[in-house]
DNA sequence: TTCGCTTTGTGCGTTGCCGCACCAAAGTCG
DNA sequence: CGACTTTGGTGCGGCAACGCACAAAGCGAA
């Protein structure tokens, strides 16, 4: 795999750090390819490495005896191992990929630790991204609260679909409803709503972004905040229109 | 009043810390005292003071038109103003005092800032209050995915209860029902029945805890993991019957 | 004491989602 | 090609919480 160059990762956040910040880290940077499923750290276990994703999008989710529950989602704006930044070596989440062949920046823990203890610019952006992302689990929490299926599924694909390339999700109606923490046919009923009205296509394990203005619409308050707060931190992030 | 020494405080994040740091901070520490309703920081607005409670709660919530959801809970096992921590002057959060008279320790943003750039000790404790005040969040989106009312309401109350002295919770009925994002009567009817197991004792504006093991009971895995991650990184904390 | 405000107690019809169960369709693999 | 697995569609009884409404009780001020 090449070695990769600040202007041309995809990540977000590579891309927003000063060139110096940058260039500390590129030597411990490696390309590499993630498959669904893939680990990127498991619950109460040391992390190991971290991922500035370029691709795809993750899930960081609570574990409840057996069960497992959403409280975060993660795509190319940002970096796996929050806790490393926070000085905890595990936390009590895991984090695995949710769609198919992507790629990442693999750097281990340790190192990036030590730079952003070495250097305050680093140190910043990285941070400023886990406020970003701490809006977005507040945001999560409150929106399990206040917003019943129609709207928070509505954020979700929204979610999603701000991380990917075009308009095609690979989701089975079962992983939407583990990581909403609903019932499985109420996802199938709420898709059928939302394929109404025209705002997606809902194939098998697939869901189209037919009509994102719409998405919003039914979303409403439930989606945004977060988004807008990575903005006012770090910079352009997610789809238009 | 007098100036806050580090064995007589009583806000546990203080008291961990290094004795350097404590005493690179102490200079710039004024003890006041709070009341209830007083805002620690306003929505998107800068965050010019931070405030390591000594004693008191405060709640950290979520405005939704008009409507404020609690994303989490704040004592003198931390500090007020996490955003400042991460580089940020100013979040789409509101804090503000739940309880009567209590006291802190106010210290400009700036200033803690600053002390957290200049020495890795201190900004290493601050930063893993950050990590579990992050799982405390998480929890509180799973809580409210996953459990139902008398959970949550016992998983709320224990969390007050770790954070002021003594049994007794000044609360109404409305305000906890706010904070959970529920139905005041159905708040009502939960306390009756915690109270009818004998586990509380509910008055008029207030909750005596009788028996914090019949709370701990009912509220199941839904309580306890972001205090675990608290003992782990910072130290001990909260009650232990 | 009386008034007025806050807080709590209680009931009732409605609703959103659950739990479960079962079948159909679409892919997979021998 | 046929058997199996995964995924999606649909229905039904049940329950927790909602929205609403109103009365009773606590408490301070006049």
């Amino acid at each position: 795999m090449s070695l990769p160059s600040q202007s041309y990762t995809r990540n977000l956040l590579l891309g927003a750090m000063p060139e110096d910040d940058f260039a500390t880290l590129q030597p411990h940077l490696v390309r590499i390819e993630l498959n669904r499923n893939d680990v990127l750290f498991e619950c109460n276990l040391p992390i190991e490495q971290t991922y500035f994703l370029e691709s795809g999008v993750a899930s960081i989710v609570s574990s409840e005896d057996g069960e497992q529950i959403e409280v975060g989602i993660l795509g190319r704006e940002g970096v796996s191992g929050i806790p490393v930044l926070l000085g905890a070596d595990r936390t009590p989440h895991r984090a695995f990929m949710q769609v198919g062949p992507s790629t990442a920046l693999r750097m281990e823990a340790g190192r990036l630790r030590d730079a952003a203890n070495a250097s305050e610019s680093l140190r910043t952006i990285l941070l400023r991204f886990v406020q970003a992302f701490m809006v977005q689990t507040a945001q999560t929490a409150t929106a399990s609260g206040n917003y019943s299926l129609p709207e928070r599924l509505a954020r979700w694909l929204l979610m999603c679909h701000d991380r990917v390339d075009g308009d095609e999700l690979e989701l089975t109606h079962d992983f939407m409803a583990m990581m909403l923490a609903v019932r499985r046919s109420g996802v199938t009923v709420t898709l059928h709503t939302l394929e109404a009205a025209g705002a997606i296509r809902a194939m098998r394990g697939r869901v189209i972004v037919r009509d994102r203005k719409k998405l919003l619409a039914v979303a409403g308050d439930s989606y945004g905040r977060p988004e807008e707060e990575y903005r006012r931190l770090i910079g352009p992030f997610g789809k238009s229109i």
